[in-house]
DNA sequence: GTTGGTGCAAACGCTTTGCATCCAT
DNA sequence: ATGGATGCAAAGCGTTTGCACCAAC
């Protein structure tokens, strides 16, 4: 996090982006946040930051970060446009339905999976999409 | 299948709903599909076996048939809105990015994972969520 | 005959778009 | 300086809702 500043900033131009207050506050919320977050809620947050931004920035910019893989989209049920930083590495997310905080875990048992499901089927996977819901430590915990 | 009529009736009385032909035509119609559909695929299918049928009963057929678990609803990128019939058992949609079809693989190994995240982490697994994208041997083979 | 279901159309709200302005480079 | 990014407001469009009528029970 601590030379982050820098590489983000060259990440962008190294796309021919710009590198905006705007881009770099939801980065910095979505960061900061140990749950995954609405477009409504991360709008909500870059304006205490950046008070004139518009929603149709938030928007834009999410699309983005999402294409620039920093970002992940999560769905849940019938909310379909939460946020989180992507993982570095090949992690998936564990999302408390208390809370709505989100833990990764690295273990990933799909490559296995889709070489059986290759040798079975003839079908060839190519990327899979696995999301696990639960209770966090402290929620399951009685108050 | 041979004697599903009957049992879907019961299924609907049972839990106070009725059972209408829109809701048959939208069952019918995600049964025979291989592949998952949209809100306005399945309208235009059920308006060729009903043609008065309103686009909003197909939205409040599908939220039932989601509640009763005989459908599922698919997520795929930006396409939040897709249905397939519920697999019987557990089982996880494959989804082939070329044609759409989806196929089922039953084995499942979130159970040895969640086992292990609750070891490691002391997060409970409660649920999991998967699906599988890449291509059927179909689409696959050179044309 | 009841009551839930449907069709229609209007309302709603989220998302996208156009454009003038601004600012990162 | 200049082209991409932003803010604003309007447009767009998928989804939901209200209500009168209809049909399953």
């Amino acid at each position: 996090m601590a030379a982050k500043g820098k590489s983000i900033k060259e990440f962008f131009h190294n796309r021919g982006l710009k590198c905006t207050p705007q881009r770099l506050a939801v980065l910095s919320i979505l960061e900061e946040s140990p749950k995954h977050l609405s477009i409504q809620e991360i709008h909500r947050r870059v304006k205490k930051i950046l008070p004139d931004t518009g929603l149709a920035t938030i928007y834009r910019t999410l699309e983005i970060l999402v294409d620039l893989g920093l970002v992940l989209r999560v769905h849940q049920g019938d909310e379909c446009q939460n946020y989180v930083m992507a993982p570095l590495g090949h992690q998936h997310p564990l999302v408390c339905t208390d809370c709505g905080k989100v833990l990764d875990f690295a273990e990933c048992p799909m490559e296995d999976v889709a070489q059986r499901i290759t040798e079975q089927t003839g079908f060839s996977v190519e990327k899979h999409f696995v999301q696990l819901f639960g209770k966090c430590r402290q929620c399951q915990a009685p108050l």
